[in-house]
DNA sequence: GTCTATACCCCGATAGAC
DNA sequence: GTCTATCGGGGTATAGAC
């Protein structure tokens, strides 16, 4: 593994744990054990290591959700398809959730304009997928964007309760279990719609 | 107003804004127009300061959930009374939302255990609305914390891409109007839970 | 491509006058 | 209860040797 990709993956989970502005250059290049202005060399600053940080992850998520178009499905497995996608990529990087959620704490502040065509395809999936399930009558008119916040909210929200070190979600047993976590949720998140909003 | 609370609400805005780490007192002392040493005669670090906000920010919002159970209503009407004071809460402080998500991402780790008494209160709530709901039997085994990230996660994640200056959510007329945004995710919400979950 | 050394700045926090 | 002044430390970033 070249040294910029293992810069990238230390630094992923590292801003995905503590956010961009606890992230110091200092601890860093100590996890990573190389001097400091090596990352200078390989990155212009640490705001365009994040950006490409981001970059990567809202990539790889492009990539399996790409994978679910690939074959014919009917309407609902393909929404099962898609949802297992994103769950998929949360099992294949974890970091991605913190990540996502301070970046919607941020109102996309960080994201700079270079990421729309990125953030594009990801919803074209989603409006690809709408039109191909029989929705009812009164859902017809539904934002694509209340859709999107209900499937990626309640997966990241419920992620991160389970995962927490509080006391919360302890009743059960998915919590501090990520695999049971993410195929609970990914159940849960395509019964509700497809009971919800799709045509018996 | 108290200079006291002067300081938190104006930190409660930074902290929203910014995340813990981002904001410094610096900042937030020229903000307040006021001596960096009074805020440390109010507050005994920035620490103690930032619990201080988290604080008061789910003792408002339990408030509005309490006086949601004060009259007798029927049970889906209770549901949609129960996600507008959750809705009302953003309306008379939206800072919670940003708040909220930068603490879901850190999975929790800057809430210290003396909140856990007002976060099983706001838990509480949840569950005594679903023991009044007359639930489909497949939904019956739910896990409570699953709905409580479909209602706290769709809210927020919507609200957070409606305000957010990226083109995203342009193409309808809820982009930044927080008014308009808000009425739509509460019907949103308590639709879906009312179609997919509820008996007819 | 990776290192050492360093410039320059802002941070959180406190002592002590008023 | 609010101020001025200051301390010690750690932050980002770069110059220049190897």
């Amino acid at each position: 593994m070249k040294t910029r990709d293992i810069i990238l993956k230390v630094a992923e989970e590292e801003f995905s744990k503590l956010g961009f502005n606890a992230v110091s250059m200092n601890n860093l290049v100590k996890k990573l054990d190389i001097n400091k202005a090596t990352i200078y060399y390989h990155f212009k600053d640490k705001k365009s290591l994040y950006n490409e940080v981001i970059k990567n992850a809202i990539e790889r998520l492009n990539t399996n959700l790409r994978a679910v178009f690939d074959d014919k499905k009917d309407s609902n497995t393909l929404f099962r398809a898609y949802v297992n996608a994103i769950i998929l990529t949360i099992k294949e990087n974890p970091s991605i959730v913190p990540l996502a959620l301070r970046e919607f704490a941020n109102y996309g502040a960080n994201v700079d304009e270079n990421f729309m065509p990125y953030i594009n395809e990801e919803m074209n999936y989603l409006k690809m997928l709408v039109n191909k399930l029989d929705i009812k009558d009164e859902y017809k008119d539904m934002d694509i964007y209340s859709l999107y916040s209900f499937i990626n909210g309640t997966i990241k929200t419920f992620y991160v309760i389970q995962m927490s070190t509080l006391p919360i979600g302890k009743e059960n047993d998915l919590k501090n279990n990520s695999e049971k976590t993410l195929n609970y949720i990914s159940e849960f998140v395509s019964n509700i719609i497809l009971d919800a909003i799709v045509k018996k």
